[in-house]
RNA sequence: GCCGACGUAGCUUAGUGGUAAAGCACUUCAUUGGUAAUGAAGAGACCAUGGGUCCGAUCCCCAUCGUCGGCUCCA
């Protein structure tokens, strides 16, 4: 991080308080909470009297624009704890005294949400706290600030939102208001635009206008209906997956997407995952369910037979559906969906395979993303993710598995020298896990692919092999996925190419656009002549002219439009023109065939 | 699920306490055009759904459903 960042988010934690006072000044009786600086901006979160919306956001940055022009300062005083407690008890600062209550506590004065790395600092015992005054407002705060009010820079009010106090769901709703400022006016316009740039390649915007997917009240929310052309798109993520997984060793099988509870109760998942299961079906005697995952299935077919160390690693894969009840805010687009295809795998092994077990499905994930064009560092990156051991409510308890997993795992990063970071409470509740983290246009992350050591469902479900000595042994489970779920894939492949896909993934490759309809048969010919080749054609013989269709292929990102009139049909060529603007010139039929197969071959870009 | 906002033709949006407007898309006709929009005409909406207030509701109120911004959760 370099000093002028720092400053900014000085600068940035200043105008939150600039907020605070602004928000308390027009609405007295506010509670406050807290007012930490994020990426590209800072929040504050109130307990209002009463409820505001965004219409009320002007009327706030006003008052923010009349308190910076006093030029307050910011001036800092220290009180002991109980001082400091009196102070905020008399302000009615209910949630400050609470903070109070946990710096004591604690004896950390990170007053942030839980924070998720887990940096843990030392303990040192605290008896005091720093306040910070601007004007008659004054809040808890460790600093530091700028100096005066007048060295904010050009901020902006963006939006107002619920937040539960501490992140906690069981704590009360507070109202949360998150604003940006900028040292200049043109860097807080270029945040802007770049956030209307953004807003541009969501990928539920191009979803809808490239005709990709749709959903349907009477089906249901977070179950989305993928189009022809959006199907095509997932279709050959499948293929190009599968085939992949089977060259490197996996074992492609089909199981139901549907299962008795019990299977569920024997694996465990029942009471940790229960809320987000769909409830129990009642059919004669069994009570069936929507798997929530694939792995209970593909234990029963490990357990089909009997093992040798001689077959391991077994590799089983399926592009498994399956059922979450997510809650319905919870549900975005296809990033979040309620049934979801995962390109599952689960590699059965024996502990000392493990290292390489992992460093072989990270490779593939490697590879899978490098064909995707997602850039290490840019679009995705690494984390650890481990758990939270005291949790025994979220986490299998069992230190030591927990222990020698995390090691094995971490080891295995450092030595591919891969850059990640670690984050406390991300574990599943049978062992930790690497996550392939990708950004979405927006800047959020989310899990794209995941790898999990499991070292409890072996023992749930008695699983085994036999080794040299003719004994029985237990081996572990690596769960993984190389593509990820194909519905998020594809949102986020929709977002880094904005549409514009790899021909190779394109629902249409190639329109043929005839000059005049005298050219229509032509183009007829043309394009059967490439559907027969086996590439994705379609002509555009409605009426209208040239210039319309090529907007119009040009607007669906068609990669190749292929312009036919008079002198094409006399010289038998094709006009290349790509959704890049390029004239390629005419050629004949079978040389733009043979150029095309070639970029789809390579899976290239364009 | 929670807090807040929103829901008007296929899409994007305007608008009003007296049943609604535009652009694109669509249909028809004319145009036969050389690399990002040819012209004209037509058709298309019980203003998300269900209640309520009112002489009268798309507009005001309530509920439900859905969407969006967050929170929580998560592949």
């Amino acid at each position: 991080m370099t000093i002028k960042q720092d400053k900014l988010e000085i600068m940035r934690h200043s105008t939150a308080h600039l907020l605070a006072a602004a928000v308390q000044s027009l609405f007295p009786n506010t509670k406050l909470g807290i007012g930490p600086v994020i990426e590209n901006g800072f929040y504050y979160d109130f307990d209002l009297p009463k409820a505001i919306t965004e219409a009320d956001l002007p009327k706030i940055e006003e008052k923010m624009r009349k308190l910076q022009k006093q030029d307050l300062n910011f001036s800092k005083s220290e009180l002991s704890l109980s001082e400091a407690t009196k102070l905020m008890k008399s302000k009615k600062q209910d949630y400050k005294v609470e903070l109070i209550e946990q710096i004591k506590k604690t004896g950390d004065t990170a007053l942030a949400d839980e924070e998720k790395d887990i940096t843990t600092s030392p303990k040192t015992p605290i008896d005091k706290v720093s306040f910070y005054q601007t004007g008659d407002f004054i809040d808890l705060c460790r600093g530091p600030h700028i100096n005066k009010t007048s060295e904010i820079g050009p901020f902006k009010l963006l939006s107002v939102a619920g937040a539960y106090w501490r992140g906690n769901e069981k704590n009360k709703m507070l109202t949360r208001i998150y604003g940006t400022v900028f040292a200049t006016q043109s860097d807080l316009e270029k945040y802007l635009q770049m956030l209307e740039e953004a807003k541009k390649r969501d990928h539920r915007v191009l979803g809808k206008q490239l005709g990709l997917f749709v959903f349907a009240d009477l089906v249901g929310k977070g179950l989305p209906l993928l189009t022809a052309k959006g199907a095509t798109i997932r279709r050959e993520l499948e293929r190009f997956i599968v085939d992949e997984e089977i060259r490197r060793g996996y074992l492609h099988v089909i199981t139901p997407p549907l299962a008795k509870v019990d299977l569920y109760r024997t694996s465990g998942h029942y009471p940790y995952y229960k809320n987000t299961m769909y409830p129990p079906m009642k059919v004669d005697e069994e009570e069936l369910i929507l798997r929530p995952m694939t792995c209970p299935h593909h234990f029963m077919l490990y357990k089909s037979q009997l093992r040798s160390y001689r077959d391991l690693p077994i590799r089983f894969a399926e592009l498994a559906s399956q059922f979450r009840y997510e809650k319905s805010g919870e549900l975005t687009g296809l990033m979040r969906v309620r049934m979801f295809c995962l390109a599952d795998s689960h590699i059965f092994a024996t502990t000392q395979q493990a290292p390489q077990v992992i460093n072989e499905v990270l490779d593939l994930i490697e590879y899978v993303n490098t064909v995707l064009h997602l850039k290490k560092g840019e679009d995705y990156r690494y984390r650890l993710s481990l758990g939270k051991r005291e949790d025994s409510s979220k986490y299998y308890k069992d230190d030591a598995a927990w222990d020698r997993a995390e090691d094995i795992l971490r080891q295995v990063l450092i030595k591919r020298e891969a850059p990640f970071y670690e984050a406390a409470d991300e574990a599943a509740f049978y062992g930790p896990k690497i996550d392939i983290q990708v950004k979405n246009v927006l800047g959020k992350e989310e899990t794209a692919f995941t790898v999990q050591y499991d070292f409890v469902m072996p023992k749930r479900f008695d699983l085994k092999y036999i080794d040299e000595a003719g004994k029985e042994q237990e081996p572990i489970v690596i769960h993984r996925s190389s593509i990820g779920a194909f519905e998020r894939t594809m949102a986020f492949l929709i977002e880094k190419y904005s549409g514009a896909f790899p021909v190779w993934l394109s629902p249409v490759q190639i329109v043929v656009i005839p000059i005049t309809s005298d050219n229509n048969s032509f183009a007829e010919q043309i394009n059967r002549t490439l559907l027969d080749s086996g590439l994705r054609s379609e002509v555009d013989n409605k009426t209208g002219t040239m210039q319309g269709k090529i907007r119009e292929a040009q607007l669906q990102k068609i990669p190749y439009m292929l312009i036919v009139g008079r002198r094409e049909e006399e010289a038998k060529k094709v006009a290349v023109r790509t959704r890049e603007g390029q004239d390629l010139g005419a050629m004949k039929i079978e040389d733009f065939i043979q150029q095309i197969k070639q970029t789809i071959e390579s899976k290239a870009l364009i």
